[in-house]
DNA sequence: GCTATTCTTGCAATTGATTGCAGGAGTATA
DNA sequence: TATACTCCTGCAATCAATTGCAAGAATAGC
């Protein structure tokens, strides 16, 4: 079964339909290997159907969401990103003084996931998170001379 | 020390200023016992002072978030909801499909950022989280025949 | 207390994202 | 193929949040 057809199945199953314009905006998530902005999907997909507008954009992405079939991450640039969920699990460790950006095993959040499966019963979206906060060489500035306000967990 | 004379203190380490504006916005943040949006916190000052801006909300209270005397947190409501950060720590679990919210135990993200800091050196802001993924009568719900688009992890 | 410097404020404009609505397109059934 | 139903689209308006800017306020040094 290809990709395409397997979404248009899980489209279909939720009582959705597949459009031309969410096939092109389908294509320009999963042909991307990195992550994409709407705008950028948007620009993306003008270049084929320049009559696309960026609601639809929005409506669309958070219809796959809801479907988990893309993850959204908001990486501190103003812009949401977003991703076809089939990549390798990662997350991503960014320091909120210098901007960062180391990649998270997702080891880490599996362990984190289960434990709180096993607690609470609650099945936990881990597949792409972004957790902010301070890398080694902007805490070892800190640690000498150093802000109290930033001490501490 | 008070509480306001540490904020000041600390508002002046990092180069910054205490404000009439700001000490209002700090009033409210601290005697609130629950989370409050911007626009709460605008009305709830405006009380006091009308001229107060939304954007010096927004300024003041980023300025706070970097100091981590503030923490934000998404509720997936639309607006960001923000606290004022000596509270017990706490995390939520909110469900994607029918929104109810379940409390976390800071225990779970101490030791995920606790093992983060070890093997990668970096010190994760974990203060108050909001989780998105399942309830379990939701999942259950899932289990048996429901919509098919919610499925799966 | 006076002056210079720097930060903060309020306003207006802008950006990212969402929503309401009418018309159009996809799908199911016969 | 025709019909009815429901969902999707593009447009415009709206909301939450941010930014640029000039005027005003806080602070440091004298």
């Amino acid at each position: 079964m290809s990709c395409e057809t397997h979404t248009a199945t899980t489209l279909k199953q939720s009582g959705q339909r597949m459009t031309p314009q969410r096939l092109l905006i389908l294509s320009a998530l999963r042909h991307a290997d990195c992550h994409l902005t709407a705008a950028q999907i948007l620009e993306n997909v003008k270049l084929s159907y320049p009559y696309l507008d960026i609601s639809t954009v929005y409506r669309t992405l958070n219809a796959l969401i809801q479907m988990r079939l893309v993850s959204a991450i908001d990486l501190g640039g103003g812009e949401s990103s977003y991703e076809w969920i089939d990549h390798i699990r990662h997350h991503h460790l960014i320091c909120r003084s210098c901007d960062q950006a180391l990649q998270l095993n997702h080891v880490y959040l599996e362990n984190l996931g289960a434990k709180i499966f096993e607690d609470y019963s609650f099945q936990p979206d881990v597949d792409h998170l972004a957790i902010f906060g301070l890398c080694n060489t902007c805490l070892a500035r800190k640690g000498s001379g150093a802000k109290p306000s930033e001490q501490g967990f």
